[in-house]
DNA sequence: GCTTGACCTAGAGTTAACTCTAACTTTTAC
DNA sequence: GTAAAAGTTAGAGTTAACTCTAGGTCAAGC
């Protein structure tokens, strides 16, 4: 089975990431781009990584390598194992901004419950630090901030 | 204790917040900024959206619902309600988007153990969908993509 | 054969979030 | 009192990731 370009199209910004040279093994019949399963594994690999927060130039730069077959095995690996740590640095800054937030919502609640925010006013916030160096650091081997 | 606007600025790009209007707040001597203490819980709120997503525009309608005092009260904390959710979503996608990552490590591993990408070329992905209505949604509840 | 519609491209335009520059003022150190 | 350091501003420039436009090709249906 294969696919049209406005099928894919309603997935993935497709031609624009064509453009940027992320999927040069893509067939074509006359000029017009032709999708078929085999592409689908690739297809969903750009997408996570787009949604990982990386930027397009470091993914072409991924797939350039995937390009250049079995030398550049390690390469993708590291890759990948910098993905993976980012994924945890970005869960774990999550949580630690959720805190922030479920304390906000325990203060509207208390302050819509009094009409008025004075009651509240002076509730220590959970943490009391701006410091950059004790927030997380943002979830950025390599990707956008 | 106060600060001055080059320690704070190492904390957050101030200059440009306060351009969009971010904190109307913060005391100012002879035109200079000078932030204290009572500042930093909002500082540190107005950190937890900018790195929850929340596109500058949106931190601002929050800012001057915050400014207009009690009656906004229910109004920001819905936009509280909105994050909790958002948090929850980035969280559960970042696992979806990790199984990937994990399949592809395991996969460069045997590639690289073989020497040559072939032995694995026929995995199947963990999931076999490209489908946007399978996807978790991006966490955008009002925030930027 | 001709219109319609789906596809193509190059390139211009847009938007958000900075980032830099130049010219000016205020504070600090001697 | 004066020079340097650190603060200020408006506004121009940058970058990434789209998004749109104009003009063109090609296959299908009448």
């Amino acid at each position: 089975m294969s696919y049209s370009i406005s099928e894919i199209a309603k997935m993935l910004k497709i031609r624009y990431y064509d453009k940027e040279g992320l999927f040069p093994l893509v067939k074509r019949i006359n000029g017009i781009r032709v999708f078929e399963d085999k592409d689908f594994p690739w297809l969903r690999m750009l997408n996570c990584l787009k949604n990982l927060n990386m930027p397009i130039k470091k993914i072409k730069e991924y797939v350039d390598l995937a390009l250049k077959g079995d030398e550049t095995l390690k390469a993708r690996y590291q890759l990948i194992l910098e993905q993976e740590e980012n994924i945890q640095k970005q869960i774990k800054e999550l949580k630690y901004y959720k805190k922030q937030i479920d304390f906000k919502k325990a203060y509207y609640e208390k302050a819509i419950e009094a009409g008025t925010e004075e009651v509240v006013k002076d509730w220590p916030n959970p943490e009391a630090t701006l410091d950059v160096d004790e927030l997380p650091n943002k979830g950025n081997i390599g990707n956008r901030r």
